[in-house]
RNA sequence: GGAGAGGUGACCGAGUGGCUUAAGGUGCACGCCUGCUAAGCGUGUGUAGGGUAACACCUACCGAGGGUUCGAAUCCCUCCCUCUCCGCCA
């Protein structure tokens, strides 16, 4: 959520950022509301002050025991008055709030204007390898070697749903591990172990709601969603605190599985394990103080190129433009791995500050010392990394020619042997 | 799933319709006192909104939302959460 009163102040700048982003959501609109607010709260509170005034005084008469029904009669009238007018505010907040909420996050003034097409590439790591025999996409040395089952995967819970089996399951198991190591002794960050199932609120509170609602698995029966990436649970792990500013930054690292509709993903991604409805990730999420964000989003992405570096993998990192910006987030750098067998880019991670956007809407603030002004925290998270797009890389990239996999050196000591032979 | 007890400020905790403008305490800040320390004394110490050039001032907030009333932390209704016991269960 933006700030109304930047908003009030800058409004053909969020009108900009609105049209950027490709969302709708009426600001002009939600100026007049706001308007009308503040004159309803006037009107009323003018009301109030009288209304308590005179009880007071009511409550004074009657303790010596004078008259006063026609005090009562007349605050009568005024509490009549003012429920009016409360029925009204509240009335105008919800419309104010129902168009707030759906108005993104501001991009930062670096962020290219435009769509997928300006995206821009700005580092490449790794030569991309040549081979000299015909390589082969993940979805066949995966079921070949017997480490991915995509059917008995759809039989369990249709398409788009896979299972893992023997050095495959391991490879996975291999890879959390090394990524949580990684994080937690090398970048300072804390493990955290979450729920999966988490509360509208907190939806909300990251901003997947009330966009995405379609993307998400709920469970109605208690109105509970699946997680859809592990920013939530663990970016709302402090809302509604008051942080104490000498506990920032907060680092955190989990590992979690994520689950995902893709309501609106059509056929050409969905092959193999490019876009499957579960998917184990490990994320990271930190909690900043303002002046900090800039420079923690820089540390949060290299910390995720780091996974890559270990494992020796070619990838390049995107700054997303404006039209690819997710709702929440100002800036945005994607990490894209290459992908050999198929011979494409994948996205691994996406590493983004959020500003103050998600800590207004989880209502999570810092105090710089005892009696300061409490001020909103910023808050960041970078995948680190989703697990099924390494894997295809991995699998692909460390192929022979005999049709086996070699294991990075790196996940050795993790899965105990040199190769994949299926 | 059943029964019971609870939810009040940074924290503890009192408060069953109006001297509550949330007592008292702890913590914290400042001041006084003191050779120093400790103790003691005094003052102050929440959030949000409105308002102001800035103050002042006003309004709301005692888990959330409704209701009764001239007036609600307090009475009524619905919901959420925490704890204890029982049942079930990995």
């Amino acid at each position: 959520m933006l700030d109304m009163k930047f908003i009030r102040e800058h409004p053909e700048e969020v009108k900009a950022a609105v049209k950027n982003k490709g969302e709708k959501a009426d600001v002009a609109l939600m100026l007049d509301l706001d308007e009308e607010r503040r004159r309803l709260i006037q009107e009323a509170d003018e009301l109030k002050a009288e209304r308590n005034t005179v009880s007071r005084e009511i409550g004074q008469a009657r303790k010596e025991g004078r008259d006063a029904a026609e005090a009562i009669a007349r605050m009568k009238t005024v509490s009549d008055t003012i429920s009016g007018l409360d029925a009204r505010l509240k009335d105008v907040e919800q419309r104010i709030h129902d168009i707030m909420i759906r108005i993104p996050n501001m991009p930062h003034e670096s962020v290219p204007v435009g769509g997928e097409a300006e995206n821009r590439v700005v580092k490449t790591w790794g030569d991309i390898p040549e081979f000299d025999f015909t390589v082969e996409p993940h979805w066949d040395i995966g079921p070949r070697l017997n480490i991915l089952d995509f059917d008995r995967g759809a039989r369990l819970s249709g398409s788009n749903f896979v299972t893992f089996r023997g050095a495959g399951a391991a490879l996975e198991r291999a890879l959390i591990n090394l990524m949580l190591d990684l994080h937690c002794r090398e970048h300072g960050f804390t493990e955290v172990s979450v729920p999966f199932i988490v509360r509208r609120d907190m939806m909300f509170g990251t901003g997947q709601l009330p966009k995405l609602e379609e993307d998400m698995y709920h469970i109605e029966a208690d109105d509970l969603f699946l997680i859809p990436t592990a920013e939530v649970p663990v970016t709302n792990l402090h809302r509604d605190e008051m942080l104490d500013g000498d506990r920032l930054p907060l680092r955190y690292t989990a590992y979690t599985p994520c689950f995902r509709r893709e309501a609106g993903s059509y056929g050409s991604d969905t092959r193999g394990l490019m876009r499957i409805h579960q998917f184990d990730k490990v994320e990271m999420v930190k909690i900043v103080r303002p002046e900090d964000s800039w420079d923690e989003l820089e540390t949060l992405l290299n910390s995720a190129e780091k996974v890559l570096q270990l494992l020796e993998l070619p990838y390049r990192v995107l700054m997303l433009a404006t039209g690819d910006l997710s709702f929440a987030a100002a800036k945005c750098y994607d990490i894209e791995v290459w992908a050999p067998g198929i011979e494409r880019w994948l996205e691994v991670s996406s590493c983004s500050n959020f500003l103050d956007f998600q800590a207004r809407r989880m209502n999570l603030r810092f105090k710089r010392e005892r009696g300061a002004k409490p001020e909103y925290v910023h808050t960041l998270n970078g995948s680190g990394l989703a697990l099924p797009r390494t894997v295809i890389a991995i699998i692909e990239h460390y192929q022979t020619d005999e049709g086996t996999i070699v294991v990075p050196e790196v996940l050795r000591k993790y899965m105990g042997v040199e190769a994949i032979k299926g």
